[in-house]
RNA sequence: CGCGGGGUGGAGCAGCGGCAGCUCGUGUGGCUCAUAACCACAAGGUCGCAGGUUCGAGUCCUGCCCCCGCAACCA
């Protein structure tokens, strides 16, 4: 009996379309999925979207529409998304699901010996409706005489005893039974618990913000929405009660971006400390896509629809180039040309062709058939330790390796000589292995690029090749540089 | 002295104490089964700067320069 497997990804705040970041994080999931799935563990994938708080009720104003048809159209973006990337997430929680609300009360009333209300003192700055932390605030402004001054804020909170899980969580991240990933963003974490962490507000006065869950028991206020969003990694399994909870808690792995690390590194596991929960088993933090070398942003409008790249690649090239050429640790790049070479140069000539070559071998020189296919041959251990660290970038690396291996294979044996030569046996032997490898590469891209495998093996699987329709990775004309 | 990451051939990166490596790009050659694809070989680096430790340093230490993130209620 395989142990159970739960990945979970963050759940994109509803202030916006989705982007290549969100396409990032739902791929790099989804390999972990199919890839614990592929391993016969029994697995959920869940993901979904963020959708309370002031910025939402914002954006919902400015579209004139009420906040829960702004989510509901927004929302429904995001799971086309899923869907164009192929994403095997199998669900799909919206806080504003009942049953989030419901158990997100639960879950406040279960923190609650750790949560007490007191005053919250600082300046808010009207214009751009948002609180200015004391060290923050530009001390010009902070005099009242100043145009566009600040107001001074004292409010009414309920507060989260932070603090008291501060060693907890060093302790847990130290020990490694709560890993971050990679290195850096766990030093990050470690530095932040070094210097102690404070407790926080955690709800805002309904009067200030009506998009929000009530905090049970007090009319007068409304959680906070971070909070209460970071319940949604329990609440999809229906804590406390639901057997999926008791299944499949902890998470086996957390994606999250590096811009919501102190969230999902503190927070989150002081809260779970508090309610008495084990925490994830790691927390893998991926980093940032710029395009064309520039951080995405609406102003330069240098945004590109994830839509766009699959529609002139096609899914699964989307998936590669996000895999293989965005660093799974570390911050990457978009660009067209990169992309264009990416997919000519490793798609198309050297898999996409070792598999064309092949075909044709067979269908040339043997009728079509097969013949008997030898059973794989290398050592994988390394692509699956890559795979378990979320090292995508290099898993792809070592199974291009054996793509390249076979196209040297192929030159070294020499076929199309063999095949002159009328030495049958030997042809059918050399042709086959190629099919071997084939098959192990295959099985080895089903969680990257499953489409890929499945058409590999399509074109394998029976006594004869059945060859696609087209090639497996259409050349791109590429215009001439210069 | 706020914290952290980084500066390695034209580009993107790996290496983190023991002959400077990978992919792309470039050049030459080979092959012809294949999506003008594939294979081999070659050119190209004072490893940010300056000191130091060591038999030996991209690799450790110190100082400096330059980039880039993060910095208590920013999803």
């Amino acid at each position: 009996m395989k142990t159970n497997y739960y990945i979970t990804t963050s759940i994109p705040y509803l202030n916006g379309q989705p982007h290549l970041g969100h396409a990032l994080e739902f791929v790099m999931a989804d390999v972990l999925a199919r890839s614990a799935r592929q391993n016969g563990h029994p697995t959920i994938f869940s993901t979904g979207t963020d959708e309370h708080g002031a910025k939402v009720a914002q954006a919902a104003a400015a579209s004139k529409m009420t906040p829960q048809a702004y989510c509901d159209h927004l929302s429904l973006e995001f799971k086309h998304l899923l869907k164009l990337l192929g994403i095997s997430a199998d669900r799909f929680i919206r806080t504003t699901d009942a049953n989030h609300e419901k158990r997100a009360g639960l879950i406040w009333k279960a923190l609650s010996k750790d949560i007490y209300k007191d005053q919250y003192t600082g300046w808010y700055d009207v214009k751009q409706e948002e609180f200015i932390p004391i060290g923050k605030a530009d001390p010009e402004r902070m005099k009242p005489e100043h145009p566009q001054a600040y107001q001074r804020l004292e409010e009414e909170n309920y507060f989260f005893r932070l603090s008291k899980y501060n060693d907890q969580i060093k302790k847990a991240i130290l020990s490694n039974s709560f890993q971050i990933l990679p290195q850096t963003r766990r030093n990050e974490i470690l530095s932040l618990l070094e210097e102690g962490l404070e407790d926080i507000s955690i709800s805002r006065p309904k009067d200030q913000l009506e998009w929000g869950i009530a905090v049970p028991g007090d009319t007068t206020q409304v959680m906070y929405v971070w909070l209460e969003a970071l319940m949604n990694y329990i609440t999809v399994l229906n804590y406390p009660e639901g057997s999926d909870f008791k299944d499949f808690w902890p998470a086996n792995v957390q994606v999250v971006g590096k811009d919501i690390l102190r969230f999902h590194g503190a927070i989150w596991p002081a809260m779970l400390l508090a309610l008495g929960l084990p925490l994830p088993k790691t927390l893998f933090v991926h980093g940032f896509i710029t395009v064309e070398g520039q951080t995405m942003s609406k102003s330069v409008g240098n945004g590109i629809h994830p839509k766009e790249i699959v529609n002139k690649y096609g899914l699964d090239a989307f998936r590669y180039y996000f895999l293989r050429h965005i660093p799974s640790y570390d911050d990457g790049d978009f660009s067209w040309q990169t992309f264009d070479a990416a997919y000519n140069n490793e798609l198309a000539n050297e898999l996409g062709n070792a598999v064309q070559r092949t075909v044709v071998m067979i269908e040339k020189y043997q009728d079509s058939v097969i013949g008997t296919i030898p059973p794989a041959t290398h050592d994988n251990a390394a692509i699956a330790k890559a795979i378990e660290l979320c090292k995508f970038d290099r898993a792809l690396d070592e199974i291009w390796q054996q793509v390249r291996g076979l196209n040297q294979y192929i030159d070294e044996e020499k076929p199309w000589e063999i095949a002159k030569a009328k030495d049958k046996d030997h042809l059918q032997e050399v042709l086959a292995y190629q099919v071997s490898c084939l098959m192990e590469i295959a099985d080895l891209l089903t969680p990257f690029l499953p489409e890929t495998a499945s058409k590999i093996q399509g074109i394998f699987n029976s006594e004869k090749v059945k060859p696609l329709p087209t090639t497996l990775f259409p050349k791109l004309d590429i215009p001439e540089k210069q």
